[in-house]
DNA sequence: GCGACAG
DNA sequence: ATCTTGTCGC
């Protein structure tokens, strides 16, 4: 695909300054979103925005968004495949909720603004990104922690869950260690991914699949929140 | 030119 | 991300 990327780096240069990388308190936060997309043959995108209750530990409210992608996937660029999708799942939403948790990384992007930053910033809100693969920089360890450096920036921090890693970055109005502490707070002992995100992956999957399966009508989807 | 490359 | 059978292991 030939896709124009000099002006979506721009915009992301842009958004990159508009962020706000500070600590935040923990334990104000007990409303959390998780973010992810799934895809379906017959539908495209299937974005689920799963809102949980951190103090108790469970899925309060769902809400979905269905349609083709206005984008490719091109590494770099994943905010203007997914982000207009999540950010419709999420407006979907009864409720208000303290932080955005999504699928992909926040700093640890060659331009500082991956797809958390892009949701934090068109929400208002404090968010973090996981991403299971590196996109940029090295894996540096220090202090018993492993980092990824770019351009001599600390981005994100690797957690090993089990057999799988983690890598956690900033979005917007959190930093480095409120992330990871979050993040930690979240994934219950035995999980592997934090639950929010554990939910947003299964849910939408699920969607998906049901979708194609006819199991499932586009117009059903409301109901199920 | 050769690798690297979120989902 | 998604396409997919069997297979290794708790």
């Amino acid at each position: 695909m030939n896709v124009d990327v000099r002006k979506l780096e721009r915009l992301q240069r842009a958004i990159a300054e508009r962020l706000s990388v500070r600590p935040l308190d923990v334990d104000r936060v007990r409303y959390v979103v998780g973010l992810d997309v799934a895809y379906s043959r017959a539908y495209g995108g299937v974005a689920a925005a799963v809102l949980v209750d951190v103090a108790r530990g469970r899925m309060v409210e769902l809400s979905f968004a269905v349609g083709e992608p206005p984008f490719p996937y091109v590494p770099g660029f994943l905010a203007f495949r997914e982000a207009p999708l999540l950010y419709t799942a999420v407006s979907g939403l009864s409720r208000d909720f303290d932080l955005v948790m999504v699928d992909g990384h926040g700093l640890a992007h060659p331009r500082r603004a991956g797809i958390a930053s892009h949701l934090g910033a068109a929400l208002s809100k404090p968010s973090i990104g996981v991403a299971k693969r590196r996109l940029v920089g090295q894996e540096v360890s220090e202090g018993g922690k492993t980092y990824v450096v770019h351009a001599g920036e600390k981005v994100a921090v690797v957690l090993q869950l089990g057999r799988r890693r983690l890598y956690v970055s900033p979005g917007h109005m959190v930093d480095l260690e409120t992330a990871e502490r979050l993040v930690r707070r979240l994934t219950p002992p035995g999980y592997t991914y934090p639950l929010p995100l554990h939910h947003a992956d299964r849910v939408s999957k699920d969607v998906a699949r049901k979708l194609d399966r006819g199991t499932l009508s586009p117009s059903d989807l409301r109901r199920l929140q």
